[in-house]
DNA sequence: TTAGGGTTAG
């Protein structure tokens, strides 16, 4: 951890503020002033909420200098605690640590307020660590109130042996059996990365747990991914006796919404609703979010519509779910509608809105958006955003239009922006120029493996089968692992995830019996499998065979024997749907009169009487 | 005179 980079910074801010001092006028009547009066006038300032921005900040510091305040230790840690944006809070430190401060009033709750106003603000957890060094070196003791700030600063830093050191700190000072310490300990090894065994351990040495320890721990199950687990714990803890509450339910609805249990999240809705928790803005959030993407953002835009408060996550929320679904149209006018209602759009909102237009082949609308978003809202793009130009260039077919404009972007494309680079390439027939780009990737990421599906579909439309034989070789050689496709669906609240080829399942010679039917059903009705899309070096009749067992068929058969006749049939796939699955899929919902509705890593598909709602763009 | 867990995209 480097933190003397911080050090030079602090410096510039206080010429600043030795600038803003000199030019001001002195009023001689503050000199008269007495010191109390001055004091409360001072104090005074900071209750104005509108003071807490930097040029705001500035002045005010103009004021506690002209009422010769500037050491008294009331009106700097006041100060200090004022601010919120990150500049205000390293002027307010700079003026506090200035050469000429009084060190003799350095104490712990001064520190105190310092590093909690660092390890609130997401972008300077290493700050908040800096100064709990700083007051160590300068023999400050920290207090019970010291810890969940420097651990909340861990926790978001990400680093277990940092997390750890300061373990040991807590133990050694006594303050391991304070329960606000504990939680946030567990919290902080929930959230580095290698420390959720080290959560567990304080978590189950604790004496007593409330909410606010349970969802410590789940959270760290969530960010995991592990959530299945998550939802576990969810019932261990009402098993015990201890009460949820909003967050813990944020937490619940997030797993749900990783596994896409429609079915779950419904359950958690009416639990939340039968066991009265408060429904905040986050927690309806939290439920729009669930319904969009478990796949009935219908209901998500209804709740959407009935809230009494939104905030830009609440409008980013819905925008990002229709996009999801293919409903490009009415994602663009609720993002107009949210500028009509005042709300500034950030940057998560144009990602939302930008992959709304790609997905919906709304290339002009979105060339006006990303131009508006850096001349009206002066919000720099980041890769993401040029990442979903990129996207909706290549699936509107302009694919040269692309590669000039990954060409002019003022920072280096990512592998992911490269891949959908070769994807279009591919698709509209830029063969060399894809093998080439591909080639390059591969260079710099030689341990991806779709990267070399890529380059082997390239070569066996460029029928050169020798090169896309020798691509398998090399990928074994270098003994690279695939991502296993896998698919899930859930049946009676139950949730079952099948995987390629999968026999683990009690029914599973039901299962491939349906799905021999459905391949004799499917090539009556005019289905051609797409052999290409198997890697393997294989005959043509393995490579059908091989098809069939993807996951996403075993799920389809496995709801066809279990489910009545009409019903949907909802499932969710780690991956990208493939070629194959969707061409399928889209005559089973025809041919068995089912709609099928799927989410996969990027988007859903709806299918309904053969066709999806994709477009076949995705 | 200070304290703990959460939501959008990637």
């Amino acid at each position: 951890m480097q933190f003397s980079a911080i050090r030079p910074k602090l410096l510039r801010t206080i010429n600043v503020a030795t600038a803003t001092t000199s030019s001001s006028p002195h009023h001689p009547s503050s000199a008269t002033t007495s010191k109390r009066a001055a004091e409360q006038r001072c104090l005074a300032l900071f209750q104005d909420h509108t003071c807490n921005t930097f040029p705001k900040l500035a002045q005010t510091h103009t004021h506690i200098l002209k009422l010769g305040l500037h050491n008294n230790p009331l009106v700097l840690t006041k100060f200090a605690s004022t601010s919120s944006d990150l500049d205000a809070i390293d002027y307010a430190s700079s003026f506090i640590f200035s050469p000429d401060a009084d060190t003799r009033l350095y104490d712990t709750f001064l520190f105190n307020t310092i590093i909690r106003a660092y390890a609130q603000t997401s972008q300077s957890k290493e700050r908040a660590l800096y100064f709990y060094n700083v007051m160590l070196d300068y023999g400050v003791w920290a207090n019970k109130f010291t810890y969940p700030f420097v651990l909340k600063a861990c926790a978001g830093l990400r680093v277990l042996s940092l997390g750890q050191s300061l373990h040991g700190s807590v133990v050694k000072l006594g303050f391991d059996d304070d329960a606000h310490v504990q939680n946030t300990m567990v919290h902080m090894y929930s959230s580095c990365s290698g420390g959720i065994e080290f959560a567990r351990k304080v978590f189950d040495g604790m004496p007593k747990s409330d909410s606010v320890s349970w969802s410590a721990l789940i959270g760290g199950y969530v960010r995991l991914g592990w959530s299945t687990d998550a939802i576990g714990l969810f019932r261990k803890m009402q098993m015990v006796g201890v009460r949820p509450d909003e967050i813990t339910m944020v937490l619940v609805l997030s797993a749900c919404t990783d596994l896409g249990a429609l079915e779950l999240g419904k359950w958690v809705e009416s639990y939340i609703e039968k066991e009265r928790v408060q429904k905040n803005v986050e927690l309806c959030n939290a439920l729009i979010d669930m319904f969009a993407k478990c796949g009935d953002v219908d209901k998500a835009l209804k709740l959407f519509r009935n809230m009494s408060e939104r905030t830009i996550v609440s409008w980013t929320s819905v925008i990002g779910g229709l996009a999801m679904h293919g409903r490009g149209f009415e994602a663009v006018s609720l993002f107009e509608e949210m500028i009509g209602a005042g709300v500034a759009p950030d940057d998560v909102a144009f990602i939302g809105l930008l992959s709304a237009c790609s997905h919906s082949g709304l290339v002009e609308k979105g060339r006006k958006h990303f131009d508006s978003m850096t001349k009206e809202f002066k919000i720099v793009p980041r890769i993401e955003h040029y990442g979903c130009m990129v996207d909706m260039l290549c699936r509107a077919g302009h694919v040269k239009e692309a590669l000039e404009f990954v060409k002019k972007m003022p920072i280096k494309p990512n592998p992911i922006v490269l891949r959908t680079l070769i994807s279009a390439c591919h698709a509209h027939g830029e063969l060399k120029i894809g093998e080439n780009i591909t080639k390059q990737l591969i260079r710099n990421e030689p341990m991806h493996e779709s990267n070399y599906v890529l380059l082997s579909n390239i070569y066996a439309k460029m029928s050169h089968w020798d090169k896309k034989t020798k691509i398998r070789e090399v990928m074994d050689k270098k003994g690279m692992t695939k991502t296993p496709g896998s698919t899930m669906i859930e049946l009676d609240n139950e949730i079952y995830e099948f995987v390629a080829g999968d026999k683990s399942q009690r029914q599973y010679k039901e299962i491939y019996e349906m799905v021999e039917e459905m391949g004799r059903e499917l090539k009556g009705a005019g289905y051609a499998p797409t052999t290409s899309e198997v890697l393997l070096d294989i005959d043509e009749e393995d490579k059908e065979d091989a098809l069939n067992r993807h996951s996403e068929k075993l799920a389809i058969a496995f709801a066809l024997l279990n489910t009545p006749p009409g019903t949907p049939i909802r499932i969710v796939k780690n991956l990208r749907v493939c070629n194959d699955c969707h061409a399928a899929t889209k005559f089973i919902s025809r041919i068995y009169n089912r709609e099928i509705v799927v989410r996969d890593r990027n988007r859903f598909h709806h299918f309904r009487e053969g066709f999806c709602s994709c477009k076949d763009f995705w």
